[in-house]
DNA sequence: AGAGTGATGGGCT
DNA sequence: GCCCATCACTCTT
């Protein structure tokens, strides 16, 4: 049971995505397993660093480690793991938990009792990640961190692509348990 | 199980 | 203005 160190995620944004699999996130007493994740680079039109550092975006292209967290269609928040090395604006986007421990109070934050942690706005609400956590460091006490607590990554994780974007193929995927 | 849709606000062209 | 890395609710197979 291990708290990964920043430097764990100072590398490529699909290597890392794909190891974060199986992985545990830890915010206070409330926790769940990584099963879905998505990586971004710099040349993906999807990603907020496609367009170059902004504002909003800077914690993408600061230290690999760090959390990420952006406010999007109003009411959701997304969290993401910065990876790669300083100025390369990658991160993974967490999608969805299994629920391990705290569901109770995830339950509350939910205002429901199924569907806890199944989507990347949803997970925010239920572990209590908004944008007063952007930026912090992922091995700093307190906060959020992400732990190893033996379980290896799948061997063969359900890869998927993704649509809809309007430039040619897409590199970035998404990979699930 | 899957498709359609309204809610809602900050960021970017 | 328009676009979203969304969610939950509703209605249809």
């Amino acid at each position: 049971m291990r708290t990964l160190p920043r430097r764990w995620f100072a590398r490529a944004a699909p290597l890392v995505a794909v190891e974060l699999l199986n992985k545990v996130v830890v915010v206070a007493d409330c926790s769940g397993r990584i099963v879905e994740v998505e990586a971004y680079t710099r040349d993906d039109p999807a990603s907020h660093s496609f367009r170059g550092e902004t504002m909003r975006n800077a914690v993408m292209f600061g230290e690999a480690g760090h959390l990420y967290v952006y406010f999007t269609y109003g009411m959701h928040y997304c969290a993401n793991v910065v990876s790669g090395e300083i100025g390369d604006g990658q991160a993974v986007l967490l999608r969805a938990l299994q629920p391990l421990t705290g569901v109770e109070e995830m339950a509350r934050r939910r205002g429901r009792t199924t569907n806890l942690t199944d989507g990347p706005g949803k997970l925010c609400q239920a572990l209590g990640i908004d944008l007063t956590m952007n930026g912090i460091a992922l091995d700093d006490a307190g906060g959020l961190h992400i732990v190893d607590d033996g379980t290896p990554p799948p061997a063969a994780p359900r890869v998927g692509t993704r649509v809809g974007i309007t430039k040619g193929a897409d590199t970035p995927w998404r990979w699930r348990v």
